[in-house]
DNA sequence: TGTCTTTTCCAAAACGTTTCGGATATCCTA
DNA sequence: TAGGATATCCGAAACGTTTTGGAAAAGACA
């Protein structure tokens, strides 16, 4: 029962053929004659020949594998957000016979062990870095390395690198406009970690928007969420107080904007008639809820990723080095014009 | 600036020693005395030495990787159930220092051959498989390999292997009990694809209450769906318009649940009032749309999995071979007496 | 017949690690 | 001071593959 693992060696043995002989006949090159390659590759098909992949890799120097490390904490990944990309860089990757090495880390010094362990262990071919932070330690570490990486975002560091990432300030400068030309003049927002790339972006879309209607930024009516639901609620409680009454709340993210409308149901406060509430990604719920959103394509980006990555990896250049994304506005019930009151 | 790869042998090199040595006073073995050990620590600080992991893995044959496949298909998983497993898997795999080498193919032949891949390349210590299928082949190819792997989900097969599985059946019988005990007669139901272990226990669960209340399961009222939400929205429609139309309707997912939900608030058929809904899962939209569901912990399960692979990688004996969780009842506002007319 | 290709094969080195089985030197004990 | 134990080190083999640089045999050409 437990058959000896077969090898090159076996093959060769077997065959009567030298280990470089099997080697080569198996991988087809020509200075093998087609007899000995017959005889080969029968020998491989009736012992089950399956070449060891760690043993390649080490003589190849190449793994022909990616690694992803998600920046999340929690039982749940904060929201569909990573299961979109995911399904991307896999289904890509696919595509290229490539695996994918995934890890699980929230921010802070395990998370960049947990690089340093891919990279200088020499685990993967080349990384894939999401959801960019301010001072983003990952992507100063990866760049004084020699190892190809592609980012979902851009950063505040004076570093070059390629990267995707949607335009976040266009994408709530819009929305807010929007809703500016709706009436509104009391638009509450609640904004995500400070750290976070894209929260700052999209903040400042919101900001830009108030100013170019002539309208200040009250931080009275700006409340710190952190991206998950229970905080969305929490910032929505604090907005709803206050007086007067936002007219429309804009969230960060769609996951708090779903917050704010659970809470604002809870109070009796319909919702696209009493107050407007706008998020950004589209994730499903959002379609249930009939939520005014900005869509980003997020599988998309994840594809697209892995195919950049693919391109730098096999050494050919970049059509696009820095790839910005216009996100599309989704307008649906949960906007409207403010009650006049 | 590209500086040479840095190996046992360098810092052989630099301090005098043998790679023996090196690496046998890198790994603390008693055989290297405290000096030299001192100058090899040394010489690794400054020279920036990083085992490389793939030469490890194929010395000590071993790799401290688990695979996944997920069975997915399309930009989004289908659920937020892929999210949470992976999380649970995760988390718990950087608790024993292993990493996750994750594929994603849709059931097939490049299915079974991204296993065979992963098994036979020698890529990973173990696997973990999910959501079960009838006559599930990745189950009777892996156990017909040495490899250790654990399983979401009971299986047709007559084989025996260690798995956690929600008990779907009691599940579905404790709901749809439920239901009729609020005096329900005509409880539709979204079916899922009819190869998923899951879909099959849990419509079984629904017609033996049925059976044990004296009903007979009328197909009329079975319909089939995929467990997408747009699957889930074809079936609630042909479910209401059935005449005399369903009281309750029962999905095998919550996705589908939810693809009901907005049915009917479509056709203004009031739900919790109008029209029971209920589903299995209990993710996060769910929760929003105040859906009677129940619930798997799906996080939990991710981790069990992981931890019991790694025992069997381990060697050490399984506690619990065959765990079988008892889904819990999460009544909400979607589910009330019908309405009598 | 002798040289020159071409065909077909293979030994050995390499990738970077760990481990087995000594070897050498030092120390203690009687 | 001979004996054995102990401490410290290392060469070589092994994991399984690919590649380099020939070697041997066969064929072509003069």
């Amino acid at each position: 029962m437990m058959t000896q693992r077969v090898t090159l060696k076996t093959i060769a043995a077997k065959t009567g053929f030298s280990i470089t002989t099997v080697s080569r006949g198996l991988a087809g090159y020509s200075d093998v004659s087609p007899r000995t390659k017959q005889i080969i590759l029968e020998a491989a098909e009736v012992l089950g020949y399956y070449p060891n992949l760690t043993a390649r890799q080490l003589q190849k120097q190449s793994t022909d594998t990616v690694g992803l490390i998600l920046p999340a904490q929690g039982p749940r990944f904060s929201d569909p957000y990573f299961s979109a990309i995911i399904a991307g860089i896999g289904d890509e990757l696919a595509q290229h016979d490539m695996d994918l090495l995934l890890s699980k880390h929230p921010p802070g010094p395990k998370e960049l062990s947990a690089y340093r362990r891919m990279v200088e262990g020499q685990r993967v071919d080349g990384l894939i870095v999401i959801r960019t932070r301010k001072q983003d330690e990952r992507i100063s570490y990866l760049s004084s390395t020699s190892l190809p990486f592609v980012v979902f975002g851009r950063s505040d560091l004076d570093i070059d690198f390629p990267y995707i990432d949607e335009d976040s300030e266009v994408g709530f400068f819009q929305l807010t406009t929007y809703l500016l030309s709706q009436g509104h003049t009391r638009i509450g927002f609640i904004s995500g970690p400070d750290n976070l790339m894209f929260a700052n972006f999209r903040f400042d879309g919101y900001c830009r928007a108030l100013q170019e209607a002539g309208l200040t930024c009250d931080m009275e009516y700006v409340v710190r969420g952190d991206l998950t639901r229970k905080g969305g609620e929490k910032a929505a409680r604090q907005l709803l107080l206050l007086a007067p009454r936002p007219t429309a709340i804009i969230a960060t993210n769609d996951l708090m904007a779903v917050a704010t409308v659970s809470v604002a149901r809870e109070k009796d406060i319909k919702i696209g008639e009493d107050l407007s509430v706008a998020g950004f990604d589209d994730i499903p719920p959002s379609d249930y809820l009939s939520l005014t959103t900005m869509r980003q394509p997020t599988y998309e980006i994840g594809r697209r990723l892995s195919n950049m990555l693919h391109q730098l990896i096999k050494g050919n250049p970049l059509e696009d080095r820095h790839v910005l994304l216009k996100p599309e506005m989704i307008v649906r019930n949960s906007t409207c014009p403010p009650r006049s009151y």
